[in-house]
RNA sequence: GCACAGGUGGGUGAGUGGUUAAAGCCAGCAGACUGUAAAUCUGCCCCUCUCAGGAGGUACGAAGGUUCGAAUCCUUCCCUGUGCA
């Protein structure tokens, strides 16, 4: 799942997304909540009217924003007081409000409210956090059940709605990849999110007593967060035992390109990260050769193509020393090609993946 | 020719007697980036050694001088800009 933050995949339009082939993009409750507003995107007729995207859509809850904007903060049991990166305002999420917001929004998929433990995080306070964590999941299932049909193209005019009912619902079948029964139910979907910082037996917990609440998708959340990298293959190779295996299992914020694939195997069916795009307008492309630095003065007079296993129409038709040219001139090409060939790349992994996995 | 204003490291531009190999910015080089406060951030960026902490050398237009000590003060010269002839 690309990330579009702020209802922009940054670098690149919906139409080159669609082309690419993404079927759902994240977007974030924080980020839209402080502007342009849920009740204004909810006006416009929910985030995919409003960003022109007629796939899918994941919303995170907000609660990684909470927690990365951390001397912003305050937790409490009711909810987080945060103040606004954008101008020092100060606001308050809870369980029901980041529900509320996502709603107004209407993505596909929701996010329960959770509280994305630091690292490192000694084990009572790991506790703690994650039993805050599941009582926030409770209050944001027991929310959005008595308000779930309240998504802006649910309450839209039928014409209207049709159009703007999202994909997993529409039973789209231009899109590749195998598509399940359509739920009976036009709802979004609340998903999970289970904590437990770096140990083991919280892990289990958290993910018995979260799958005990019972959501349609679970989140593995509060890795990424610093901790070695092995550790965070641990985590989830342990944690992912404890959650069903007829659900969705969304991993969030990873991975490299290599650690999709492992968690893939592991058993892994989503994930979400910024790598591929923040890397691509930083100039760090993923190839089939490994990692490219695209502005190193060694690709000056490169004429070959960024990777020459790649089908993506940069590779096709732009060489190395263009696209070190236009990074090198702070070209807005620069990130936009950069982009689009990061995002091609993990695409085509996980296309990999699938048929791999369709192949046994 | 005269009168002002200037000449600082690849560029720009601070500094106007010692704590200055000389701020900042740009360019250049390298690195980081994992539920996006990120077109961001970090390091290097005169030369030579280095046990990486440092050591030595050269340097603020040129040449002389004053001084314990000069990019900073003085003299002459060269050059640039502007104005007047």
């Amino acid at each position: 799942m690309p990330v579009g933050t702020v209802a922009s995949v940054k670098g690149v339009s919906q139409d080159i997304l669609e082309d690419l082939g993404v079927q759902i993009l994240l977007g974030n409750t924080y980020h839209l909540y402080l502007r342009p507003g849920i009740e204004q995107v909810r006006k416009l007729g929910g985030l995919h009217k409003f960003m022109s995207w007629p796939r899918a859509i994941l919303t995170d809850s907000g609660g990684f924003q909470v927690f990365s904007l951390n001397e912003l903060r305050k937790v409490t049991e009711d909810g987080v007081t945060f103040r606004s990166h954008l101008d020092g305002s100060s606001h308050v999420f809870t369980p029901e409000s980041a529900i509320a917001a996502q709603i107004g929004l209407g993505a596909d998929i929701i996010m329960a409210f959770d509280e994305c433990t630091e690292h490192p995080a000694d084990r009572a306070r790991t506790q703690q956090s994650m039993e805050l964590t599941l009582r926030w999941a409770a209050r944001s299932k027991k929310y959005f059940e008595e308000h779930k049909h309240e998504v802006p193209w649910s309450s839209a005019p039928q014409a209207e709605a049709e159009q703007q009912i999202p994909r997993y619902a529409r039973n789209d079948k231009s899109l590749e990849g195998p598509l399940e029964e359509p739920l009976e139910e036009k709802t979004q979907a609340l998903f999970g999110i289970v904590q437990g910082g770096m140990d083991l037996a919280l892990r289990k917990e958290s993910a018995e007593r979260t799958i005990e609440i019972g959501f349609p998708g679970y989140a593995i959340g509060g890795l990424s967060v610093g901790e070695p990298r092995t550790l965070t293959r641990e985590v989830v190779k342990s944690t992912i035992q404890h959650l069903p295996t007829d659900k969705p299992r969304y991993l969030m914020g990873v991975g490299t390109p290599e650690e999709i694939v492992e968690y893939a195997n592991l058993g892994i069916d989503m994930m979400d990260c910024v790598l591929p795009t923040r890397a691509a307008r930083h100039g760090l492309l993923f190839t089939s050769e490994g990692k490219i630095s695209i502005k190193q003065a060694r690709y000056i007079g490169d004429q070959g193509p960024l990777d020459p296993n790649c089908g993506c129409k940069v590779c096709a038709r732009y060489s190395r020393a263009y696209l070190r040219h236009l990074y090198a001139s702070n070209e807005v090409l620069a990130q936009v090609l950069n982009t689009v060939h990061n995002l091609s790349f993990y695409l085509d992994l996980m296309r990999t993946v699938r048929h791999s996995i369709a192949l046994g």
